[in-house]
DNA sequence: ATATTTTTTTTGTTCTACATATTCATAAAT
DNA sequence: ATTTATGAATATGTAGAACAAAAAAAATAT
């Protein structure tokens, strides 16, 4: 691999801690025992002494897990392993302020992919009802095609799109990315000038997903985001 | 929304702690005063004292932070803000044996929509040197058809692809779901018998980005991946 | 047997103290 | 005068003890 982001490939040099080390631990540890959700772990001051540190190290690494869902804690009760949020470390992460340009970029374009991707779930699963909410979306963003309003809309169809998918992590997935694409298109009017739109509607989709077949639904969806695709394109060069 | 899953629609209730608080407040703090990577914050008895908890707590929330890369500490130094690593809290909780049922067969769909929306990107990036590589996979893989050796092949194709689009965030993210494919798969296995295989096989997909577009790569992309897709329509009944 | 109180247990929180690494300033050596 | 040692200052890292609070378990009273 000689090009690609070099702080991505090599492992930064960081201060490990106590914290961090037992983190780790802790995690061989409920995998080696094969831990399912609902099972108790050890109590706190017993990790702290089979592990030899203080018990305040052992809760960090406990707040950590627990902040990502992975075990929950209850007075008397203890700790017992719990259903992670798959999607809560990235929800948290995902600021486009503080994210460096490369990962924005990528970010975007892995939106650019679900977008494309989606049209065979979607045609598998579509039902009557979703036809005429997306019918009501459309309808009212015809009516009204002032600028500040059309951001909403175009949000509107996309998320009821991945709604439709009956794909709970799909969803929360687009919710999480939207505030990247946003601020990513954003900046690129700012240089730009103009929002570029493509030339394929959410009405002539809406009738592609009636009528068509999930490739020309895709078809459509490509033209639709064209804007954005001239833009990946241009990435060739530098990567 | 009247289906769903309820335990994703309605937060669970959790007996919310201090460190909980500190880092939502922390997380606040750093957006308000739109801190940028490498910008030190407050020290940790200064954040104690303005948030009247002990600086026990700070540490615990600072450690959550840390864990996410969002933070860096050095000794005398303090305490900075990183950039973070946007896949490094799903990477944590990745694990299909502690993952739900239904979370799992999103995270499968997932990987499938990606697959399917690759084709343009790839098709916009691809290179001769990429062309070489894939048919050395390829090759090696038509020599040896053992069962075995099967998913290493299916595994090593799908890899390059991911990293043909010089993605590095895409690229890491089909690492982490991987594992989640591969359990998935096992698991269809052990309970119909054999593994199902589409008739498309890597070397038509390696033709078709040779010679053919997007929109025909995909279609094979399809074939290749239907008894995948055979599965996800099944579930139709029950969403 | 049921209801009420008390005890016990485990997490949540605070406080104090000290270790350790790293910066910054100062003194010593060349 | 420039460089090199030395040392003080400082913020994080770690430890340990103590108590609060909630919830379960046990003991007591009705």
């Amino acid at each position: 691999m000689p090009n690609g982001n070099l702080s991505n490939d090599i492992r930064r040099i960081e201060s490990t801690t106590m914290a961090d080390i037992v983190e780790l631990r802790l995690r061989e540890f409920l995998k080696k025992k094969a831990f399912k959700p609902g099972d108790a772990l050890p109590k706190e001051i017993e990790l702290a002494e089979a592990l030899d540190v203080s018990r305040n190290v052992v809760r960090e690494a406990l707040s950590r897990l627990r902040m990502l869902g992975m075990i929950e804690s209850r007075k008397k009760r203890g700790t017992v392993l719990a259903e992670p949020d798959i999607m809560g470390g990235f929800e948290r992460v995902m600021d486009p302020l503080i994210l460096d340009q490369k990962t924005l970029q990528d970010l975007f374009e892995l939106r650019l992919v679900l977008e494309m991707g989606l049209a065979d779930i979607l045609f598998s699963r579509i039902t009557n009802k979703d036809i005429d909410q997306l019918e009501q979306i459309v309808e009212k963003e015809v009516n009204k095609i002032q600028q500040p309003f059309r951001l909403k809309f175009e949000v509107d169809f996309h998320s009821k799109l991945y709604l439709m998918t009956g794909n709970d992590t799909f969803q929360r997935f687009q919710n999480i990315l939207l505030p990247v694409f946003e601020y990513v298109v954003k900046e690129e009017q700012k240089l730009t000038g103009k929002a570029k739109v493509g030339k394929v509607t959410h009405r002539d989709l809406l009738d592609l997903l009636k009528k068509g077949k999930p490739e020309d639904f895709r078809k459509g969806m490509k033209e639709h985001l064209s804007p954005h695709f001239e833009r990946v394109k241009k990435r060739t060069i530098n990567r």
